[in-house]
DNA sequence: GAGAATAATT
């Protein structure tokens, strides 16, 4: 091998090097160097090259490691249709592509954005019944929690269990943040259950993910009970955990406690942050405790403590709130001369705090200037204004900044039709619509469509998201049949819907004008103890009063509103 | 060979 090592260490051209070897008497050992050559090799042309002298030497075919390693090579140079021609080759020589064969196809893939191809690599390695691991797995979950795709994160978390692996403590906290996003509340908390069953000890992290699922969600109340869990099981508070809970304290109007956990924090030798101090001061504006407010605002900057944006947006909207908008555009200024440069939230609190305090004048100059000065106006920045134009009476010039909305060249057109449905301008939103849906939005559900029908002949179960998106989609286009055939068969093949799902199927017979089948599917979902029972009344009424049966949709909120003060 | 959670606008 030394000998070899001498003879060709000089050789730069490739062609050379094989004709040495071919030349050289122990044909085993030459074809031993050049693998290990391969191993080391970056260049995909040279490794490909080499591997193909391995291969026309003929007396000895390339291990499953050496096309591994070309493979690698290949799939970095993003020589997609090699990679597959190595693959096919492999084979055709009888060699099984193993785990990390698949692993490299699948990361590589998988970080390209092909998703698509790295879900088809996946499901033939489970065909050649090669199994994946952790680490193999966990990739191919991050990378659909990157592209916000948490159904397909979630068949691939029941492929990895089904192949007899032990998720592992981030995994499992990952999961708790997906189910989350796919509103799957119940099968985010039951993450936690299994985790205890399969010894993996739950941690802060996963709790606080937990507790995010259902802040996220508006559901303080659930966050609260996974707080008490979560003291039960002596998992320890950090400053994020500590942080959510002020803010979940605040929400359910328990300024007491959100206070408490505040000033205690130092006692557990948790320092208090900027998000800590800045979420205090909202809980403390929206208990109208306006002194506490102030002295905390002021407390920060008497001891030093980092201030950001939120916090003077935050302070600027206690202000107003208090109904003290010299000291709120005071703010303005001061947190110029700071430094601290004022975003679109800013300005769109300042409008409001002005237009509020009849100091139209002011905002509208402010919204010119912002204008001019090309700062990107949002919806809410427009919204503000025109809200605040509406409110002393002002039509004409809120119907001006509708009327810029209908030509919204500047604006996406989503951003124009839900400003106008916000505003209340249902006229103006369906024209938009409309030209929009002329314009080729047809495409987008037909591609949905089409998309999902795919997955499901490849035999995937897409998630509560992705259901409710095709049936929308199937509604916009009128295929109400199609939209009632998958929304039985998943519900036979054991799917566990999110909300939405069912909410999505209620709007679709009321679109068909099928009232028959949205009063049955409601009792149904009303004696569901899954279902969120005020969502759905609430649901149900908009349905009835958007086809204008008024009867019906006060018939639907009585009965919410009985059932309230049944249960007071 | 990978990887997890928090604040402000209508």
């Amino acid at each position: 091998m030394d000998e070899l090592m001498t003879s060709i260490s000089e050789t730069q051209d490739e062609q050379e090097l094989f004709s040495v070897l071919s030349r050289y008497k122990d044909r085993q050992l030459s074809i031993r160097f050049m693998v290990s050559v391969l191993s080391r090799e970056q260049d995909y042309q040279r490794s490909v090259a080499i591997l193909d002298w391995i291969n026309d030497e003929a007396l000895y075919s390339p291990s499953v490691f050496a096309y591994n390693v070309v493979l690698r090579n290949v799939l970095r140079a993003k020589q997609w249709e090699l990679a597959h021609g190595l693959f096919d080759e492999m084979r055709e020589r009888g060699l099984a592509p193993d785990r990390y064969t698949y692993s490299t196809l699948i990361t590589c893939f998988g970080k390209e954005g092909m998703f698509d191809s790295a879900i088809s690599w996946l499901q033939q390695m489970e065909q050649d019944r090669v199994s994946g691991d952790l680490v193999l797995y966990s990739n191919l979950i991050e990378l659909a929690r990157k592209l916000s795709d948490y159904s397909k994160a979630i068949s691939i978390f029941s492929r990895l269990k089904n192949s007899g692996i032990v998720p592992d403590l981030v995994m499992y906290n990952t999961m708790i943040n997906v189910f989350g996003k796919a509103k799957l509340f119940r099968e985010a908390r039951l993450v936690v259950k299994e985790m205890t069953e399969v010894g993996v000890k739950p941690d802060t992290v996963s709790y606080s993910t937990l507790l995010n699922v259902y802040v996220g969600n508006e559901k303080f109340v659930e966050a609260l009970s996974v707080f008490a869990e979560m003291n039960e099981a002596n998992c320890p508070l950090d400053l994020t955990t500590c942080n959510i809970m002020i803010d979940v304290y605040g929400q359910l109007d328990m300024a007491k406690e959100a206070d408490r956990l505040f000033w205690s924090m130092r006692k557990m030798e948790i320092e208090p942050n900027v998000v800590s101090y800045n979420t205090l001061l909202r809980v403390y504006g929206e208990a109208e405790l306006f002194g506490e407010a102030i002295h905390l605002f002021r407390l920060m900057q008497r001891k030093e403590i980092e201030q950001n944006v939120v916090t003077y947006n935050t302070m600027m909207k206690i202000y107003g709130k208090s109904l003290e908008h010299e000291k709120a555009t005071n703010l303005l200024q001061e947190m110029q001369n700071r430094g601290i440069e004022p975003n679109a939230i800013t300005y769109s609190t300042i409008i409001s705090i002005w237009g509020k305090a009849g100091k139209l004048d002011r905002a509208a100059m402010l919204f010119q200037k912002l204008r001019s000065s090309g700062v990107e106006i949002d919806q809410v920045l427009y919204l503000t204004m025109i809200v605040a134009y509406e409110r002393v009476g002002l039509v004409a010039h809120a119907k001006r900044l509708l009327h810029e909305l209908r030509q919204p060249d500047n604006i996406p057109r989503e951003t124009a039709i839900t400003i106008f449905a916000k505003a209340g301008r249902v006229e103006e939103a369906t024209w938009v619509f409309r030209q929009a849906f002329e314009a080729g939005e047809e495409q987008k559900y037909t591609n949905a469509i089409e998309v999902f029908e795919k997955m499901r002949s490849a035999g995937y179960f897409p998630g509560s998201n992705v259901i409710a998106l095709v049936l929308n989609a199937y509604g916009k286009l009128r295929e109400f049949e199609k939209a009632d055939a998958v929304f039985t068969e998943m519900q036979e093949e054991g799917c566990v819907f999110a909300d939405e799902v069912h909410f999505q199927m209620l709007s679709l017979y009321a679109a068909r004008k099928d009232f028959n089948m949205v009063e049955s599917l409601f009792e149904k979902l009303d004696s569901d103890s899954n279902i969120n029972k005020k969502e759905l009344h609430l649901v149900v009424a908009s349905i009835y009063e958007r086809t204008n049966r008024l009867n019906d949709a006060s018939r639907i909120m009585n009965r919410l509103s009985e059932r309230a003060n049944w249960k007071s």
